[in-house]
DNA sequence: CCCATTAATCGTATAAATACGATCATGAGT
DNA sequence: ACTCATGATCGTATTTATACGATTAATGGG
């Protein structure tokens, strides 16, 4: 065992005395599988993307903005903006309202606590 | 606006009254930006990939297990396994423990509840 | 009925993530 | 010292994500 760990890694790493072979039992239960966990797993990564990430942030101080106020406030093109909204309208972060011919968009809000709760479950 | 819904996505969306054009006032503050709102992002991008995810379950129920209990019990290699692990610890998720040729993994208790503060926190 | 505004989608280029076999370094036991 | 067990890293192939310009479609106003 050398190179694993370069360096900057090495300090997380502490010597303990060597345990008894075998697997750990299992200490609980996990209130999480299948679909579930699936559908979690999804709007982490949804929210895993710096620019998805101010989006959100965006959405929770100016709810009921529209697609060309986001595209204002970021550094990125609108075909991009939309593409991202995309992603967190399916992960579930966000929902859509038509207002004419824009879209306003705000959190959806029983999602973003389901996700609170399974968080809160899990860890 | 047409190819605005392709259909699935049709009914998460309602139309209201069209509102004041401007964009909506500023509700609220968010308590995260910078460096901290980098390092939210990254253990959202770590955990957002469906392997790395069982990793974490499995070790909230085998605290203390090494990188070749992970290997038998996930369906990939063990260098791909090695490498989601690197992704898990860079994140500060995961913490490893040098225990003879062996690495025992266990979560990281300060960081996962710093992650949920945070997430009580914005959301 | 045209025209401007709005935003979703298409096609595509580039970057990043994921996976694997092979190799290498370390620790422990012989 | 030699060998085995362990797991991190390397090189690389493939897949997926990200970004953009261009196009398309729909609404609302003149």
């Amino acid at each position: 065992m050398s190179q694993r760990e370069p360096a900057a890694e090495q300090a997380r790493l502490s010597v303990l005395p060597q345990r008894a072979s075998g697997i750990p039992e299992a200490c609980c239960t996990l209130a999480i599988e299948g679909r579930e966990q699936t559908r979690l797993v999804q709007m982490f990564k949804a929210l895993g993307n710096p620019i998805r990430f101010e989006i959100l942030k965006f959405l929770l101080t100016h709810p009921g903005c529209i697609t060309g106020d986001l595209v204002n406030h970021l550094p990125i093109a609108q075909a991009t903006v939309s593409q991202h909204l995309k992603v967190l309208k399916q992960a579930g972060w966000v929902a859509g309202t038509i207002q004419g011919p824009a879209v306003a968009y705000c959190l959806d809000d029983a999602n973003v606590a389901w996700f609170r709760s399974r968080v809160e479950d899990v860890f």
